[in-house]
DNA sequence: ATAATATATTCGAAGTATCGAATATTCCAA
DNA sequence: TTGGAATATTCGATACTTCGAATATATTAT
């Protein structure tokens, strides 16, 4: 396999590697949701979930369609939300190693949790 | 979805996020080889591989067994094959898209830049 | 013991990602 | 045609990632 190729998929999975942009792709899930809607039900900062809206446009996880003042999202293929659904069974799988990771994750010392 | 899970997929998701990790992902796919093997196979420097070798054994993605002077690597659960296979079903569906962002990588001007 | 081979770790430089604050753009209503 | 709401972009500080060079550790052969 070409390596363009892989650095192609490398980015995807980039695109996917932080916790907001996981749950924004899970809120989409069902349907299209507006940024203003993702931003409430995330809680986070507007500039925040806005940045990780553009990761995810870049990449073109997600469309978008603007309907006056709004804009709407929307995850772009299927195939990333059964990506999603593999990921979560394969935590279920290796709960306990998965589980002593987490604890590793939340031991991380004074991090601000970023 | 707790966030603590949500931080868990996203270091897979990290984990798999570099071309060489995703190849030795898939050079593993059809079963364990030592880490010199797949060091000729990369043909890439001996501590760099070893490096990656580090991360994908640290998020658990590889597990590693000695023999005498060697050691040998095997993905630990075949659900992280599916989702790389699903990924190429991805890149394929989407190949369109897929080449224009591999051009604006590729392209990305002589990125003195970031 | 000593040397040779296989693999892992540490270090520091250079690049990349993340955040909130501030600012800009776009669209609609009054 | 000004004002407000929704969304996007830019900026700078801080944290994280990646690389090769150098070094360390472990295992076998002499």
């Amino acid at each position: 396999m070409p390596d363009s190729l892989r650095r192609f998929k490398a980015d995807i999975f980039q695109a996917l590697a932080h916790p907001t942009r996981i749950a924004i792709i899970e809120l989409l899930a069902n349907g299209e949701l507006s940024a203003g809607e993702l931003i409430a039900k995330l809680g986070m900062e507007q500039a925040n979930v806005s940045q990780h809206l553009a990761v995810l446009r870049t990449k073109q996880l997600v469309v978008n369609r603007k309907a006056g003042n709004q804009v709407f999202y929307a995850v772009r293929d299927p195939i990333i939300i059964k990506v999603l659904a593999l990921m979560r069974r394969y935590f279920q799988k290796n709960l306990k190693g998965a589980l002593e990771l987490l604890n590793e994750i939340d031991n991380t010392p004074a991090d601000s949790g970023r």
